[in-house]
DNA sequence: TCCTGCTATGTGATCAAGTTACAGAACAGC
DNA sequence: GCTGTTCTGTAACTTGATCACATAGCAGGA
C-alpha cells in the first residue's frame, strides 16, 4: 500500500485513522477498482474483507425462476457484513453481489482483519455498527414484504428516490420489480392503475410527474 | 456475581472462560431468570447485552392487523444480535421479543460489554459469529418467503421439527402461521389439502402420521 | 428509409396466497 | 351436563404471481 492510497482509505473510513504505518504495510492489503456490472455469485468464499471506498454494490437473492430480491446496497464508506461474516464465521456468504457502478474496494485479508478488530477500537465499532445496520435493514425489509401491499411499497420507493424539486425518475418496471422482490407484470399493472388515478405519468424507461404530496397521503 | 453463577455462565458460554475474576466483579453484571410468556416490545432501549444461558426467546415482527412473522429464535448459549446492536449502534432494536420458556439470562452492561469485546478475543469472535449467523438466517428467510410456496415451506417446517422416528408434532395452525409469516386460514387450507393427499393426519393441536419420505420428495 | 432485433410495456387468463366473515368442533372449568 | 374459550374448516372475495402473448419504442445496419 502506498502513502497515497492509505490517505485516501482513511478519508473514506475515518475509523482507520489510528492504524499504524507498520500495520498498513502488511502483506495482502490492497485497493482494487472493479468494473461496473461485474457479478460475484452466491457461495464463493472470500479470504479478504471488503470495504467499499467508492461506488455501489447490490446484495441480492436469486430465485430459480430468475426473479430477484434486493437485500441491500453498500455505498461509499460502507462495508458488507455478509462478506465479512464469510471470513469470520467460516461460512460462505449466501447472496449474490452485483457491482452497479465502478467500485473501489479496500481488501483486508481475514487474518489482518481479525487482528485489527482486536487492536483498534474505532475499527471494531465501525464493523459492529455495519452489522447492526444491516440486521435492522433486513428485518425491516421482512416487515415490509409481509405486511405492506405492493402499491404502498411502490409509493414509498418513489418517494425515496425523488425530492421536493425532483418529480421524475429514470427506471424500468423490471428494475423496480427487482428492488421490491416481485414480478415485472405486477409492477406494470400497479403503475398503470396509478397513472389512471393521476398519481404519476409513464413513458418508456421513465416515471414522470410524480405527485409526491398525494403519495405521501397514501403512505400516511 | 457469585462464584457459582460465574461457573455456570462459563459452562453455557465457553468463550467467557478467559474473563478475569476482577472483570466478573464489575458492577451490573447479573443473572436473571425471566418467566415464560413475557414480552419485550419493539423500540425499547436496552442498557445491557443479553446472553441466553438457558431457555428460548423468539424475535418477531408484528403487523397492524395482528399478524406476526418469526424472525428467529435464540436458545441456550446464544446471544441476540438485534439486542446487542441496540446497545452498540445506539438504535432501539426493531423487533419484539417473546420469552417462550423460562429463560435465564446473563446481562452485561453496555460499557462492560464494549470493553470485553476489546479485551477478549474469544468473546469478540463469539459475538461476531452470532451476528453473522443471524444475518444469514434472515437472508435465507427472505429467500424462502419470496421464492417458495407455502406448501413447500410447510413441508420444510414439518421435516425440521420431526425425525426418522418421530412422525408427529404438537402445534396449532395459528403457531405455524406465525412461524411462516402467513395467515392461519392459509395454513389450515394447505394442511387440509395435504391430509387429503395422505401426507399427514390432522387433529386438534396435533399433526400426526407425517410421511417424511414423501415430504422429502416434494421438497427435493 | 426500411428492416431487423432487442428491450420495455400492456393485458387477459389462471393460479396461489391473504382477507373477511362466519360456523362448528374440541376442550377446560365449573 | 353447561359455558366460555381455543382451535379448525370453509366460502367468497381481493391481491399478488405466473404464463402467454401482443405491441411499442428504440438502435443499428442494409
Amino acid at each position: 500500500m502506498q502513502m497515497e492510497q492509505i490517505k485516501e482509505a482513511i478519508t473514506c473510513f475515518p475509523c482507520l485513522a489510528d492504524i499504524t504505518e507498520e500495520d498498513w504495510k502488511e502483506n495482502g492489503i490492497s485497493v482494487v477498482t472493479l468494473p461496473a456490472n461485474h457479478i460475484i455469485h452466491e457461495g464463493e468464499f472470500l479470504e479478504s474483507a471488503a470495504l467499499i471506498m467508492h461506488g455501489t454494490v447490490r446484495m441480492y437473492k436469486l430465485g430459480e425462476n430468475g426473479r430477484e430480491v434486493t437485500l441491500y446496497r453498500i455505498h461509499d464508506g460502507g462495508c458488507c457484513p455478509l462478506m465479512a461474516s464469510s471470513i469470520l464465521g467460516e461460512t460462505a456468504y449466501e447472496a449474490n453481489v452485483w457491482i452497479e457502478k465502478p467500485t473501489t474496494v479496500l481488501f483486508i485479508p481475514a487474518r489482518i482483519f481479525q487482528r485489527w478488530m482486536g487492536t483498534y477500537m474505532s475499527f471494531r465499532q465501525f464493523i459492529f455498527k455495519s452489522f447492526a445496520e444491516r440486521l435492522i435493514i433486513m428485518s425491516n425489509l421482512i416487515d415490509n414484504m409481509v405486511f405492506k401491499s405492493i402499491r404502498i411499497r411502490i409509493c414509498e420507493y418513489l418517494l425515496d428516490r425523488t425530492t421536493e424539486g425532483q418529480h421524475s425518475l429514470t427506471t424500468t418496471h423490471d428494475q423496480l420489480a427487482i428492488e421490491l422482490g416481485t414480478a415485472r407484470e405486477v409492477i406494470s399493472r400497479t403503475l398503470k392503475a396509478m397513472e389512471k388515478e393521476g398519481l404519476i405519468h409513464l413513458s418508456r424507461g421513465q416515471i414522470t410527474n410524480i405527485q409526491r404530496e398525494q403519495l405521501l397521503e397514501l403512505v400516511e
